[in-house]
DNA sequence: CCTATATTCTACTAAATATATAGGATATCT
DNA sequence: AGATATCCTATATATTTAGTAGAATATAGG
């Protein structure tokens, strides 16, 4: 039951980025700084984030990183999906056929019951607040 | 945000023992061949489980496993931490040293809160629950 | 146009984890 | 005594994770 460091590199990257909203793009190097991740690796967390519309790149000098949406309209989910593919604790939650015995399988209820309130919590989390908070903690 | 097929194993096999409990002993020999799992490999994941308490066995012929616990005291969320150790999305969130920056970071809160309902939604799910919806299923 | 800069794309690699398999030792019932 | 079932330790394989590396592409500014 671990999230990857996809999810956590992620998230803080997004975070930086709305600390920024409005300001123009961000370099990654300067989020891999601040947040001590590998600018190599970075890049790699960044490019589904890219395809799935939630940030835009502009290329060469000066360029960088910005969101591609209002912070309050990305949640974690989307982004722990994103990067990591869709959550469910267990295989045959999202594709019953991936075990035989599914239909009568007391525990894949109970798994599904799990994704949905770990989806509900992290749906109900946006970016707007975490970068709200990281504001005041800031100062 | 996987859950290992140990935690999977595991709530299969103590089903089983559910299903079965008051009436003696149950071989990991059947378990394994009712709920295909490799019979070595189950023996791995019933070890943690006598240790924690939530299982007895008994030695030779005509031995086998037995809840030590009555099922309704027993919940998946101690079946899963059994086998699988405390659950947490991210290590930062048992473990506040595990990242020089817990302290100024806000996306932990948000895996705090994830990691409390996922310990809420296993700890109100008890074996008893899964035994009964399991035995409406077998008719 | 040229250069520095930043992203983009592809490939590769080391380490950790998950998922078993194997074999013998030990205990117990008949 | 023999069959049976758990107990314990070691080993193996496959997958995933987490990164490294390097060249290609695009852009701003001088």
């Amino acid at each position: 039951m671990k999230l990857s460091t996809k999810s956590r590199y992620a998230s803080r990257a997004l975070i930086e980025l709305g600390l920024k909203y409005g300001e123009g793009p961000v370099k990654l190097k300067d989020i891999s700084a601040i947040q001590d991740i590998s600018l190599k690796y970075l890049e790699q967390v960044m490019f589904p984030l890219r395809i799935g519309g939630y940030v835009k790149t502009l290329k060469g000098s000066q360029g960088g990183y910005i969101l591609a949406r209002h912070p309050n309209s990305i949640t974690l989910l989307e982004i722990v999906e994103c990067v990591e593919g869709p959550i469910a604790p267990v295989d045959c939650v999202d594709r019953p056929g991936f075990c035989g015995r599914s239909e009568q399988c007391v525990t894949r209820d109970a798994w599904i019951g799990l994704k949905n309130v770990i989806r509900s919590e992290l749906g109900n989390t946006t970016l707007d607040e975490l970068v709200a908070k990281q504001r005041q903690i800031d100062g």
